[in-house]
RNA sequence: GGGGGAUUAGCUCAGUUGGCUAGAGCGCUUGCCUGGCAGGCAAGAGGCCACCGGUUCGAAUCCGGUAUUCUCCA
């Protein structure tokens, strides 16, 4: 069976079992900030358990991709050494939202697993919650008599809270789980020795495969658990273990999942892969891991970068790069090479791959060329830092820098130490490793108490798309600290503030009740809950409030947000149908607009995309938006196809003119083009390969800065009273030039008429010429001028007492060729000679100035150099 | 969000406790030589040492701020 049928045949069993099969929410996750990445198949349906939004159907199935880099099971730099852990895996799960619970759950699990899929159920053993005291939870009994109808006792085992507990986090739903686990060892290692004194003991023959969630208690915020009025069921089975199980392997990278990429792995770097513990194979698999991850995020729109889950993704690609650069011998970048191969396997069922393979090659390749840069650098100073060690051991506060400066990976450090025979001090790398991390820690530390419910609600409605004012109630808050400061975030029954989203920033503005003012300093989104942020709590939170936006900032942001479509829709006609959306941010001040579009955008270009968006603005299309439209209704209307939806949206679909924008977009919008009077684009950039940024303002910010720069050419105009102010400041420019050279003259004569005066007044030493003079020269840079000049001359030593910016300064003179018969040092005369203005200063031996401040000193130190000097 | 680093010629970079009116290689220009594959020799142009402020007799170098960028952590 090949892993596309098995994924089918999951999804069809679920179908015959009346579940609505979904597609897979994107591995990036928005609107939570608890989480980067889906990381388990009930991601998507996190508010349903929590009561935030009811379900639209109660039985679900779908795959879901999930991506997990930390954890307690999983740890970045075990990925690829096992042969089963994995960062980007699918998820197979199947829902029952308040509907079917246990019986029905462990049934079709049993029936899937040992009637469609053919598993030898000799080799399966199921686990059940053994209870808890703490938390004062019975053993799941109910669970263990279901299974008694499939297996004997002795393959029932109970298993503690840390395995078979699963909650979701600190707070929140959750409930006793059940799992199934194979044993996939031979029939002699599975007779030497019983498969249930293997499970739960990380064998990598002996591993769950499907994990029944019985979500029946909410856990609250002081540790205590509640009963759930409706119970969930929510599973999830491991599809690359599945596959390995079904198709008689011993390891998940043995599958067809991973064939076809470990082959082209194994062909490009011309080493073969044998499934040990070697090296080689150990870095096959974590690229051949990695590279699933990467390209899935990047798809799902994640580019590499230097924060948040854009880090977490370049870290997973350089680790890839690494294991390829270290023991397959890549020097140059190459897994970019492997897309094709992954699109062509898992394009049908992922088709986000496809479309996107264009820019996730690019990315890739352009973030492998940045690493082997860096790795270059890292290199070289660690052959300068070696080139000048005393000792064997590579301090660990270099290694750190090495690694936290220059982004040079530790092992890397170690490995080539041992090729010269040396070690690092790991302790000491560790070290710094523990304190930076505890820094940023400190630095993004949050607290949050308990909601006060004050109302039960468990729908938010938002109504700022028709009334910027209106009667609210707060139904819950909290308090929240976040470094040292302190701030509340309140909830209300229904709400006119605009929530950040969309990259639209959120609302400002206040609620008042009794005549105080609450003011709202920011609204964001935590899943479906629409947060207000407040400084301070009102005083009677359970009073009736007015809520009242920033009706101006509200303007301002809307026109931004209008004229970001009409920009979105013009680049696709300009540029081409490869231009989609990447980024978006709209606030009151500006828009700034990231796209995919692989070369830089022209002058020519932006004159043509920002005259066609002002023609736009100038037909004054009317706003056409329609509400709570089915997704499929809405790619009907020709809405752009944006990731980012989940199952069950309803979404709202914002046209101007339907033959050429319409977009999917919860955004607030002008009611027409003609509002945003005029749009000026301020700038083009790059942001990342293949991806550029265009920024514009409009409206009156428009306005502004197309009158500021007018003010500036006509003053400009004004000013040389010329037609063609490019021209004239042309002219000005030759000028000055021509100007600076004649000054340049100018003073050189005038120097070396000084320098003609002042060696007339050399007194003659015999085999030396000395002048003490002071001069008024008062420019420090001709001072040192005439120095130099005065230097070229042999067997004279010149002394100038100069005042400048009246303060006295000496500076000495001694020509090379005494410098070398007599061993003067002029550094060290100054500094003698500076002792009579009272001053210090220094300098070379044949140049030195000093300065002081007694200007009555400067005869006493014009006298005092012929005594040092005899 | 919190650290650390970098910014010097068109490009890649040196510049050592502050003291060459800033250097190298490549590239560029010009001249001469030359029977090829980055041809050789010579001369030359090219720098507000990122920007703003401070300390100092003196700052590319030290201190503070800004911008850009790299990097680690969250």
């Amino acid at each position: 069976m090949t892993s596309n049928e098995i994924r089918q045949k999951f999804l069809d069993f679920f179908e015959s079992k009346q579940h609505r099969i979904v597609p897979s929410a994107p591995m990036v996750v928005k609107d939570d900030p608890t989480l980067m990445f889906t990381n388990a198949g009930m991601n998507q349906f996190k508010d349903i358990f929590l009561g935030n939004r009811a379900a639209k159907d109660v039985r679900v199935a779908d795959t879901q991709k999930c991506l997990r880099v930390s954890g307690k099971h999983n740890d970045l730099e075990e990925v690829g050494v096992d042969t089963y852990h994995h960062t980007m895996f699918e998820m197979l799960g199947n829902w029952s939202f308040g509907d079917y619970f246990k019986k029905e759950a462990i049934e079709w699990a049993w029936e899937l697993l040992v009637d469609v899929y053919g598993l030898d159920k000799d080799r399966l053993y199921a686990t059940v919650f053994e209870g808890d005291e703490a938390d004062g939870l019975e053993a799941d009994s109910e669970a263990e008599e279901l299974w008694k109808k499939f297996l004997p006792e002795n393959r029932i085992l109970r298993a503690s809270k840390k395995d078979n507990f699963w909650e979701m986090g600190d707070q929140g739903p959750c409930g006793p789980c059940s799992e199934v686990h194979i044993d996939l060892r031979s029939d002699a290692e599975r007779k030497a020795k019983p498969g249930r004194e293997l499970v739960n003991a990380d064998h990598p023959q002996v591993v769950e495969i499907w994990n029944l969630v019985f979500i029946q208690f909410n856990r609250k915020a002081d540790g205590s658990l509640e009963n759930l009025p409706a119970k969930h069921v929510d599973t999830g089975m491991g599809f690359e273990r599945l596959c390995m199980a079904l198709q008689g392997k011993t390891s998940n990278y043995d599958t067809d999942v991973f064939g076809p990429l470990i082959s082209e792995i194994s062909k490009l770097s011309g080493t073969k892969y044998t499934s040990s513990d070697s090296q080689t194979d150990i870095a096959i698999r974590v690229i051949a891991d990695h590279v699933r991850a990467v390209a899935f995020a990047i798809a799902d729109g994640q580019i590499p970068s230097n924060n948040g889950a854009g880090y977490v993704i370049k870290r997973i690609l350089r680790r890839a790069i690494r294991y390829g650069y270290s023991f397959l011998g890549f020097k140059a970048g190459f897994i970019h090479k492997l897309i094709p191969t992954l699109t062509a396997q898992m394009g049908v069922a992922f088709p986000e791959l496809k479309s996107q393979e264009q820019l996730v090659t690019k990315v890739i390749q352009e973030e492998e060329a940045s690493f082997l840069r860096t790795l270059d650098k890292g290199i070289d100073r660690f052959n300068n830092y070696v080139s000048g060690l005393k000792g064997k051991t590579i301090d660990g506060a270099f290694a750190f820098e090495l690694y936290d400066t220059f982004g040079f990976p530790i092992d890397l450090t170690e490995l080539m130490a041992r090729e010269q025979n040396l070690n690092v001090d790991i302790q000491g790398f560790e070290e710094g490793l523990q304190q930076q991390k505890e820094r940023s820690r400190a630095a993004t530390a949050t607290e949050s108490s308990d909601w006060t419910v004050l109302r039960k609600d468990d729908r938010e409605e938002f109504v700022g798309y028709d009334l910027l004012e209106t009667e609210v109630f707060i139904t819950r808050y909290r308090k929240v600290s976040a470094k040292g400061k302190e701030f509340y975030q309140l909830v209300f029954n229904i709400t006119p503030f605009y929530a950040e989203s969309g990259g639209q920033v959120g609302d400002t503005g206040y609620i008042e009740a009794d005549g105080q003012k609450t003011f709202i300093f920011d609204t964001k989104k935590e899943n479906d809950l629409i947060i207000h942020f407040a400084k301070e709590l009102p005083a009677n939170p359970e009073a009736t409030f007015k809520a009242v936006v920033n009706a101006e900032k509200r303007q301002a942001t809307a026109l931004n947000h209008s004229a970001t479509h009409l920009l979105h829709a013009v680049l696709r006609e300009v540029l081409g149908e490869h231009v989609e959306q990447k980024g978006s941010l709209v606030n009151p001040d500006h828009l700034r607009f990231d796209f995919s579009h692989f070369s830089k955008v022209s002058d020519e270009e932006l004159i043509d995309i920002e005259a066609r968006i002002n023609a736009k603005i100038r037909e004054n299309i009317q706003l056409d938006e329609k509400r709570n439209v089915p997704l499929n209704s809405a790619k009907e209307m020709g809405a752009m196809a944006l990731f980012g939806e989940k199952y069950g949206d309803l979404v709202r679909v914002i046209t101007f003119d339907k033959d050429f924008s319409v977009e999917l977009c919860g955004g607030t919008h002008a009611k027409a083009t003609g509002n945003i009077g005029l749009l000026k684009i301020i700038s083009e950039s790059s942001v990342a390969a293949g991806i550029r940024r265009i920024e514009a303002v409009t409206g009156e910010k428009a306005l502004e800065t197309v009158n500021e720069a007018y003010e500036q050419f006509n003053g400009l105009k004004q000013l040389l009273k010329v037609k063609d102010p490019l021209q004239g400041v042309e002219q000005l420019q030759t000028k000055i030039k021509e100007l600076e050279r004649k000054i340049e003259g100018l003073n050189a004569k005038a120097a070396s008429g000084l320098k003609d005066e002042l060696l007339a007044k050399a007194v003659d030493k015999g085999d030396y010429k000395m002048i003490t003079e002071k001069i008024s020269l008062d420019d420090a840079a001709a001072i040192k001028n005439l120095c130099f000049d005065l230097k070229k001359e042999s067997g004279l030593v010149a002394l100038l007492g100069v005042i400048s910016s009246g303060k006295p300064g000496l500076h000495l003179v001694i020509s090379d060729d005494l410098v070398n018969s007599k061993g003067w040092k002029a550094g060290e005369l100054i500094r003698e000679l500076a002792k009579h203005i009272q001053g210090g200063g220094g300098g070379q031996p044949t140049y030195a100035s000093a300065g002081g401040n007694d200007a009555n000193g400067i005869p006493a130190a014009l006298k005092a150099l012929p005594e040092l000097l005899s």
